[in-house]
RNA sequence: GGCUCGUUCGUCAAGAGGUUAAGACACCGCCCUUUCACGGCGGGUUCACGGGUUCGAAUCCCGUACGAGUCACCA
């Protein structure tokens, strides 16, 4: 059996997309479940969408997610150079030799006369094949004269063509649907289809995976593998990852719907695991219907039947949980690593009692950048009203809160140790003297500690990690703020 | 518009002629509880529509509708 080959083909454009990181994704565990190579070529032919840098971004997003290339420009390979814009001389001769066999053709027409087919009403849409004909006298001849020219495929003008692709089946196009493509720019750089093909057999790659929307231009490729006598390579097109709109329709996922790019989504707070997890899944479902994988399980359990045909909508929400799971499953080490750079954005220069704050966070956060946000109360004090004493469940109002805070911080400033557990000894004997609920007291304690309703932790914690000093700061101006609420 | 592909809860999806049509996210309710979260339990008109084929169709066939892709010297 031949090893399975797949490459990664990107445009450097300075930006991952999901779709492309999927393709990336995909044809990796296609290579490494059958224990396969996995290639990365650049595919820069277009010399006026160059973009500084933009290799940069694919290596180091390949990178963070743990894809790792086994051929490709860095780190080399025995079908080199994996830069088709290092390949530009070995294009032509291909060009030349499909010209000679009657496949291909000089084409001389100009900009101006191809623009002039799609317009006004006898709109041809599309190339009129005007230069296909064209002797081969006068084609030397032009050709001689310094003409500026491309190289167009020979397209049948009759019949069909039928291929089978591993996950849509067998497809059917007339051949009367296909253009004669170009396959040489005049810049002498050849065109993705045809650099594509001619690397793709050249490198021996035996999958070519990519998105869906290749799928009605693939007989042009295979024309052109047939007519250099290749073997055809097993084609494995994937849906379209779309995006939901606001009024509920469905297109193509772009800026509007949310972050796209990897490193967006990074910046999001979702960690590079938590991404490929979310993503593999997004058109590709296992035979067990496991969720929580890691790459390595990926690769062990991929397989190109399970690959789905429909697109499929970006859901952010589930991207979100699975982050949440991610975040919740490492230890407290972990978490408190990855979030040590928010906690150093609050608190640049305190230290505060991280691995209690890393325990309270650890359950509720879902994406890193909420971290700040959440701990903002322990540095300053809100403003806030003295209506949060009030809560109906915790039997708490204006009045017995006042009661409650009174007893609170006197057994609070005789406490010395300032711990965790000193601090629920030591509060959790006054409810039963006062012959109330725990939440009775714990309620007013924690709206004067944090100044809202909603805080990540109980009072418990967030007085731990306050310290004595402010605790008490707080606790009294709770009091007073209960008082002064009370005379009115 | 031509061509190609697709359509199972709001979303991701399992399902391959006979199932009470899984599971997950989201949502709602309850429990746990010191708020929130975590965790536990429970809930919901889901097979686009219309015809066939068949004893029997989410599954096979044909139409229709809707959605998407594609028709570049971009990839």
């Amino acid at each position: 059996m031949k090893e399975v080959r797949t490459r990664f083909a990107p445009s450097p454009t300075g930006f991952m997309h999901v779709g492309n990181l999927r393709t990336a994704l995909y044809e990796y565990l296609i290579a490494k479940s059958s224990n396969g190579k996995f290639v990365l070529r650049i595919e820069d032919t277009d010399q006026e969408r160059l973009v500084e840098g933009a290799v940069d971004v694919i290596y180091d997003t390949l990178k963070q997610v743990g894809i790792v290339h086994d051929e490709g420009p860095d780190v080399g390979g025995p079908y080199g150079p994996y830069v088709q814009s290092q390949r530009k001389d070995m294009y032509l001769p291909y060009a030349q030799e499909l010209v000679k066999n009657g496949k291909a053709y000089y084409c001389f027409c100009t900009k101006e006369r191809l623009d002039s087919l799609n317009e006004g009403e006898n709109a041809f849409g599309g190339y009129d094949r005007h230069c296909r004909d064209l002797s081969q006298e006068e084609a030397d001849k032009l050709l001689k004269e310094g003409v500026p020219y491309v190289i167009r495929q020979k397209m049948p003008i009759t019949g069909s063509t039928t291929f089978v692709d591993a996950v849509y089946g067998e497809i059917t196009i007339e051949n009367s649907e296909l253009e004669d493509q170009i396959l040489i720019k005049s810049d002498g750089y050849p065109t993705y289809n045809f650099a594509n093909v001619i690397d793709d057999h050249l490198m021996n790659i035996t999958h070519v995976v990519r998105g869906c929307e290749y799928l009605t231009s693939t007989p042009k490729y295979n024309l052109l593998y047939e007519a250099f006598g290749w073997e055809l390579p097993t084609y494995v097109h994937l849906p379209m990852i779309m995006g939901k709109n606001e009024d509920g329709s469905v297109s193509k996922l772009s800026k509007r719907h949310g972050s796209t790019g990897f490193s967006d989504l990074v910046n999001d707070g979702y960690l590079p695991e938590a991404i490929i997890n979310y993503i593999a899944l997004l058109g590709w479902c296992p035979k067990d219907n496991q969720e929580v994988f890691t790459l390595q399980g990926l690769v062990e359990h991929f397989s190109i039947d399970g690959i789905s045909k429909s697109q499929s909508i970006f859901d952010y929400d589930k991207l979100t949980w699975l982050n949440g799971e991610y975040l919740r499953a490492m230890t407290l080490e972990q978490f408190t690593q990855l979030a040590m750079p928010s906690y150093k954005q609050v608190f640049p220069q305190t230290d505060l009692n991280w691995d209690l704050m890393s325990s309270i966070l650890q359950p509720r956060v879902t994406q890193l950048n909420q971290i700040a946000d959440m701990i903002g109360f322990f540095k300053e004090l809100p403003e806030y009203s003295a209506e949060l004493f009030v809560n109906k469940k915790s039997k708490t109002n204006l009045e017995n809160s006042v009661t409650m805070l009174e007893a609170a911080i006197p057994v609070l400033e005789r406490l010395d140790t300032w711990t965790a557990e000193a601090i629920h000894d030591t509060l959790l004997a006054l409810p039963e003297q006062l012959e109330v609920k725990n939440g009775t007291l714990l309620w007013p304690v924690r709206i004067a500690a944090a100044g809202m309703t909603v805080t990540p932790g109980g009072a418990i914690e967030i007085l731990a990690i306050l310290g004595k000093d402010e605790t008490l700061r707080r606790l009294n101006i709770g009091l007073e703020k209960l008082k002064e609420a009370n005379k009115e």
